[in-house]
DNA sequence: TCTTCATATGAATTATATTTCATATGTATT
DNA sequence: AATACATATGAAATATAATTCATATGAAGA
């Protein structure tokens, strides 16, 4: 596999508010105006993350109307979470604490 | 776990570089001398990326005599990069051509 | 302890990513 | 086809991260 495949990856998932989207996606599937009241987050702003989240693959969207319905692809992005909670109970005691990158 | 947990952490595999040292350490470990050397990168350069790895226990480092040994910490990294392989393989018919992030 | 080789660090510069805001597009209803 | 609601897009402004370079620290042998 390319290097610039996981770059790309990598680099969608390294970002804290399109990692709010994913947690938020991995309760329940939703739409971009409910998100944004639930989240509080401005509308604009999240279609530029999902647009970048969808980009890779990492949600989906379906039309339901005039609302578009975003779902987590959580084939991939779940079994990663829990790698990286794996990750952190044993090397990080379960808390990150890595000053560099705070 | 905490989002910012996940966060620090694929920011620290969001980078060119670091995924190129991973890839190259995921080979065999080496000193930073003789990474250096062999991947053509300046030595402050590489120091300061590997101690953003070092930081989030993706690699760890040994000493021998004046050189530091870098190695790479498979158990999280290796399984993380086999499932974006087939993310990759299913989702994006293998080739990543996702153009907002290139 | 002095010197040399190996690596790390700090801070300024440069590069890259995110946010914001105005506006465009798309979908359904009348 | 005109309107309203929902979402997307582009580009400028802003924020954040990477690179560079000078220098500091650290280990080992003479």
């Amino acid at each position: 596999m390319k290097n610039s495949t996981y770059h790309v990856f990598f680099r969608n998932l390294a970002n804290p508010l399109r990692i709010k989207i994913i947690s938020a996606l991995r309760e329940k599937e939703n739409s971009v105006s409910k998100l944004s009241r639930e989240l509080k987050i401005e509308q604009s702003k999240l279609s530029h993350a999902l647009t970048s989240l969808k980009c890779c693959n990492i949600v989906k969207v379906k039309q339901r109307g005039k609302q578009r319905i975003y779902f987590l692809n959580k084939d991939t992005i779940v079994p990663m979470l829990k790698l990286i909670d794996k990750h952190a109970k044993t090397f990080c005691k379960g808390i990150c604490s890595c000053e560099r990158l705070k």
